[in-house]
DNA sequence: ACGCTAGACGCAATGAATTTGCTTTAAAGT
DNA sequence: ACTTTAAAGCAAATTCATTGCGTCTAGCGT
């Protein structure tokens, strides 16, 4: 059990600091425990105590700085709400920065708790967006909809396939879910 | 770069069942580039060399174990031979041992070629069912809008919502896609 | 307010893994 | 067959991960 407050939350926040700014420094890939250790101030059985191994504290810091800071924007309307959150999200979580916390989340995850977190996160915003959808008077998709159809394939993509990934894709994901006039996109997307 | 016959294939070959053997023997959680190599009768070095540290030796053969080996069974109609797939790969990769597989394919992999390599085996094996269906006169959706609207929402739970998926929610998937009676999904879902 | 207790940290030693320079082997090209 | 050169073996040196033990302090009861 992580004490509340005291030294304990001291080095919790002086190792996450540590983290953030060595990434910054020399990369990602060249972290090591006993540099954090020792730019926090604190020695590196510590850190192996409170986390395990490298890969665990990665992923909690990771899972902070997935954390969405803010409420998404009120455009007044379902359509233009969905699409600026899809962008939005896209290209948050597409840049090499966000592509590694997304791994580091999904790594250092024996019980899958960071990676659920991360999904929980994308859900309440969408939660947000079709609540205030729902007030106005809009019909809308449920959240497992949106989900499955905009989340899931943006998050497909940037892990899987992130070459050729774009703004328009975020948005045909949007209105294909929302404007289903025809039956299906032309196949030769 | 690794020449393709003689001792280099050799050692690529001893080396990759030796992860697998000592993966089912001692845990995949337990292995060592050490162990590995005197399994293998070769120096940790080499390993290290080649493939510069074990996660990426693990990313390599988790995507050979994810190679799919046989060609998706015909069932004679479109709806039935994507609801049979789609069942498949669901039990397949959210296994204990499949979502092992997937997070080492994903971890060790700087470049994305890995990642991208299984994305193409699924898209491969649906290619192969749209054109049989193609074949038949039926009406098909693309390949992308199968990987948008099936592999991506199964691949997402697995990875960030592993509780509560069942083949029913891959029936349903499919059956969304393909009869689209109703334009959404119950909210309640 | 004061001491008690348990959890968390620091220190240091131990053992294992990783890295690296150099040598040797054996594919691939001529 | 000879030359070239990538890849493997070997071994030393470095770095990292792990663990036992003593100390400190936050949280709690009196």
């Amino acid at each position: 059990m992580v004490r509340p407050g005291g030294r304990s939350a001291r080095v919790q926040a002086s190792v996450h600091t540590a983290v953030r700014e060595l990434a910054a420094e020399v990369g990602r890939d060249a972290l090591t425990v006993p540099m954090i250790a020792q730019r926090a101030g604190v020695t590196p059985s510590t850190i192996y105590r409170r986390w395990g191994d490298l890969q665990e504290l990665l992923s909690d810091v990771a899972v902070e700085r997935l954390r969405p800071d803010t409420a998404p924007r009120d455009h007044g309307a379902l359509p233009a709400d969905l699409t600026a959150w899809a962008e939005q999200f896209l290209d948050e979580m597409s840049s090499a920065s966000g592509r590694a916390y997304i791994r580091d989340a999904l790594l250092g995850d024996p019980d899958g708790g960071n990676a659920g977190q991360c999904s929980a996160y994308a859900a309440e915003q969408i939660d947000v967006i079709l609540n205030r959808a729902t007030e106005r008077g809009e019909e809308t998709p449920g959240v497992e909809t949106v989900m499955d159809r905009v989340v899931s394939p943006l998050m497909y993509r940037i892990l899987f396939r992130p070459d050729g990934l774009d703004a328009a894709y975020a948005r045909g994901l949007v209105t294909g879910l929302l404007d289903p006039t025809g039956r299906w996109p032309g196949k030769a997307a």
